[in-house]
DNA sequence: CTAGAGTCTAGACCCAGGTCCAGAGTCAAG
DNA sequence: CTTGACTCTGGACCTGGGTCTAGACTCTAG
């Protein structure tokens, strides 16, 4: 173990080799060791760092962000990392409000429309075609 | 009124000339009746079709779920209309679902984070890098 | 008539986050 | 040694929904 293959790699940490490559040409990976022959060679350093940014893209960290995160780990500063975190929740919290804006329209349309008869009795129709939407 | 050029047009509605171009590309718009010159001219309808995309949109729904409202609107088909709707707004709750779930972690993780002192006491830090995430 | 505003086209470019390709070189098993 | 799997590179391509550009033409107000 601590020596493989960017194919290993890939496959350990869950993620296509070309996303491996990928991360390295944008910064978060460092650019890897390499063989005589060229070939990439990892440890179980860069593993972890994969994973970490597995993790937090599930999180609904941007790219950008994890960029960020990683910095911020490897100078270890709690606080920043805590402000990062709130930033996205908040962005996060966002989003669901908004869908939620949309979603509770739609909704209201959908129950008001009988789903049969004139198109002119569709609520739905109606709100799309009308003057006032909100 | 109900003769007016592209500019005129993309006012009116809120749009951008382009975008009124690129909907005519992509089918969500006729072409438009031209002057001698190739200048397009539009009428009331045209108005009120650009006017349906763009509340269509706020809706929620993408410009491939818009031409085929276009189309049921036009066949005046009110039960397909009502199953469309339905079908994106459980695609808007699964959207919030998800978002709520992404959320709901990065909340407790933030609520469990001091946000000072060690990085190995950051949950938040500690959650990316160990093996286990839900 | 002239200046300035409006419009035409095809096609390039933008965002994020990858994915795919060709052509060449390398590695490991048998 | 051979064969098949693996890896290398640079660059093109993808999604969706536009946005911008260049260069040419047209329209309108004064």
């Amino acid at each position: 173990m601590s020596n493989f293959s960017i194919g290993k790699l890939a496959e350990s940490a869950g993620v296509a080799i070309d996303t491996v490559r990928y991360y390295e040409r944008n910064g978060l990976l460092q650019p890897a060791g390499r063989l005589a022959s060229g070939y990439r060679r990892y440890g179980e350093a860069e593993l972890r760092r994969l994973r970490f940014i597995r993790r937090a893209k599930a999180l609904g960290f941007s790219l950008e962000d994890i960029r960020t995160l990683l910095e911020l780990s490897a100078e270890r500063s709690v606080a920043k990392v805590k402000r990062v975190a709130q930033l996205k929740l908040a962005d996060i919290e966002a989003r669901i409000a908004e869908l939620e804006r949309v979603g509770a329209g739609l909704r209201k349309l959908i129950a008001a429309c009988p789903g049969h008869g004139r198109a002119e009795a569709c609520p739905i129709l109606n709100a799309l075609t009308d003057e006032e939407l909100h």
